[in-house]
DNA sequence: TCGCGAATACTTGTATGCAAGCATGTTCGG
DNA sequence: CCGAACATGCTTGCATACAAGTATTCGCGA
């Protein structure tokens, strides 16, 4: 279950470890993945873009150990490609492995969705309410980063309700590809109202108990991420192989 | 997607990498990681037993390093839990962890067999009933392993014929709480030809394209391993935890 | 004989050194 | 002037050494 949580840091989102940082938690694994993957994700570190383990561990403070852990478990999540004797290079983003994630993310979630339907409690529901208030809220003061936190939020906690909680583990650990268009279309707010609609169908239906309803509005939910992607295609065709 | 490619050898199951496999291929970690994944969902490295990376390495004939990666990747998979400065150690069985398990299998291919059977062609279907024929040959042979090896041939291929073999590469990698059952059960062949029968239930409706039925098929195929649980937790208690 | 303390032998985490291989830049030859 | 071969500097893969911490065990004292 914690497997993923290392690297989900809501952290500021800021790669170079401080030496403060390393003293006191003692954790530099976890970190150092996070720190690697969020910087893939925002496209700190741009597709296409060659890694160097030795360059890393400097700007990070840490040995090339730590740092070569981290680039197994990124290789694990398709966002680099290991070529041996060679570099360590971002993927670039491509369809198959975005229709990969797309795939994967929908059948956890909804999966999930589904029980979290039959089994939310009403203080459940009163708790997915506030998310979606919180969020509201966010949309609102024009925070965007912030409006990402509660979605992410809201969908981890559907798939906590579901008891299985490794639905949004294994989600988010295969959504890499995902996440990086999502990321990229912060700057695309168009469609966010039509979002948070679609939040509160997912959620109306989880508390009416209709598993059916909830999980046929959730998918549609997740499918327009992929409404993003020619949008980002266009704007950063260099992201994007062959 | 070949992330997980390493780590399902058919290999014989031995898990002592001679000195030639060593010099000849340079794939060192990947042959780290299948050996222990394999000793451990054979069982024989039993949960709860300790493991040394000290000796893992010298066993293997490798030094730390790729046994440190390999061990990694397995805490990913949560078949080891390594506490630092005290351990590593094989995890028992638990409810949770096979619950988990099997909701990811069922989500992933039964939402990929929906799509093989929209997808499928005549060859397709060709290639599975040839698979289920040599099934049957393995049964009738009593070749309880070779049964097991196109069991597994015929669940990668309905994922792959969804086009997202990724539902079966993560479905094993999460599966492996629920493989050491199958494994153990090994020795309990008496659903074989139940399982057989599901199997030409799942093929057929791919066959006549019926998606709704191939996944209910499907679905009840898959939580027939459920069914061996209570034997083998009485059968090998302390594999359990709590 | 029992109890407590210190030393020891393990564990994993990290850092570093060495080996093998590929790419590129430079230099020498035609 | 152009081309090819060689040397250099980079990369990752692997092995090893050091550091920090814990459990156990052995020894000593009461």
């Amino acid at each position: 279950m914690d497997a993923f949580n290392d690297t989900e840091g809501h952290a500021p989102s800021r790669m170079r470890i401080t030496i403060s940082d390393r003293a006191a938690g003692l954790r530099t694994r976890g970190h150092v993945y996070a720190a690697l993957r969020d910087a893939i994700v925002t496209a700190e570190f741009e597709p296409g873009q060659r890694l160097s383990e030795t360059d890393l561990a400097e700007r990070l403070g840490v040995s090339r150990t730590p740092v070569r852990e981290a680039l197994v478990r990124l290789r694990d999540d398709r966002l680099v490609e290991i070529v041996p004797q060679l570099g360590t290079y971002v993927t670039r983003i491509s369809h198959a492995a975005v229709g990969d994630a797309q795939f994967v993310r929908e059948s956890l979630e909804c999966a999930a969705v589904r029980l979290a339907a039959q089994k939310a409690s009403a203080e459940d529901i009163e708790a997915l309410h506030a998310i979606l208030q919180r969020q509201v809220e966010a949309h609102q003061a024009n925070d965007v980063a912030r409006f990402y936190v509660f979605d992410d939020e809201l969908h981890r906690s559907l798939c906590d309700l579901s008891a299985h909680g490794i639905a949004w583990s294994l989600s988010q650990r295969a959504s890499g590809h995902l996440n990086r268009i999502r990321r990229l279309s912060m700057t695309l707010p168009a469609y966010i109202d039509e979002m948070i609609d679609e939040h509160h169908t997912v959620v109306g239906a989880v508390a009416r108990k209709k598993a059916s309803e909830a999980e046929k509005a959730l998918r549609k939910h997740l499918q327009m991420v992929l409404s993003f992607l020619p949008d980002i295609q266009r704007s950063h065709p260099q992201y994007f192989e062959s």
